[in-house]
Parts: C-alpha cells; sequence; structure tokens
DNA sequence: TGCTTGACATAAT
DNA sequence: CATTATGCCAAGC
C-alpha cells in the first residue's frame, strides 16, 4: 500500500542533518517512562544555549509520526505554555499514561524521571 | 533585507 | 516568588 508522503513544510524538515533532524532523533530516543528537559536535548547536541530551537523545533513538526514530543518538558519539569491549552492537558495525561508522575506543584520529579542517556 | 515572535534557560534585580 | 535581559536560531511577514 502507498503511503501518503507530505511535501515539506519548512527548510529544516527539508534539508536532513539539520538541526531539526538532529532534535527529532534524540527525541525518538528518549524510552517510555522517561522525560527530557529542552535544555537537556540541546546540550546533547553541542548547542547548550539553544533550548529554544528545541521547542520552536516540536512545534513546527507535528509531521514528525513517532516523534514522543510529550516527553520534553522545561527546566523545571512543568509542561510549557501552548496556544492550545488542551496540548499541555495532552501531554500530561500521555505522560502519566507511561506512570510518569507529577507533584503538587504540577511538575514531573525530574529527580526520578529525567532521562539520563 | 530587517524586524518580531517563539513548546526555553539562566542570571540578575 | 516575579520581572527583565540576553543568547540562541528558525520562521514569517
Amino acid at each position: 500500500m502507498k503511503v501518503k508522503v507530505e511535501p515539506p513544510r519548512t527548510k529544516a524538515e527539508a534539508d536532513p542533518g539539520a538541526l531539526y533532524q538532529q532534535i527529532y532523533a534524540l527525541v525518538r530516543s528518549i524510552p517510555r517512562g522517561r522525560v527530557a528537559t529542552y535544555g537537556q536535548i540541546a546540550a546533547l547536541l553541542g548547542k547548550p544555549r539553544s533550548a529554544r530551537q528545541v521547542g520552536y523545533a516540536l512545534a513546527a513538526s507535528r509531521r514528525q509520526p513517532d516523534l514522543p514530543w510529550h516527553r520534553v518538558v522545561n527546566a523545571l519539569g512543568g509542561i510549557s505554555r501552548r496556544a492550545n491549552a488542551d496540548d499541555e492537558q495532552y501531554q500530561r495525561i500521555l505522560l502519566e499514561s507511561e506512570g510518569v508522575g507529577f507533584d503538587l506543584q504540577e511538575r514531573v520529579q525530574l529527580a526520578r524521571y529525567q532521562w539520563q542517556p
């Protein structure tokens, strides 16, 4: 059967090897039940000051099928504000369904769940 | 081409 | 704890 292939929407998606592609590869390697922070992803790519691009990359790439975007949270273990408030709740539900617990301040206990590559 | 806006992080105030 | 400033780099106008 033929799979529908969408044309690239952004330069980054069209350019393999670009920063975004590296981000996607890394995010895909986060195991179930664990989380990583935006800054951590950036740091692992050798760009400790580019955490912003990580978030931007995820927002710009909903067309990456097997991308566990929900396993990426901010430095405090919280879910970052989005345009869509529903997505924030959805992310939390996905994490909880993987066994990731939140504390009373709505934050993931990074000490327990943060991914250690 | 230049300016503004972001799923961020960190330091300073 | 909140507010501000700065670095980062891509997207969109």
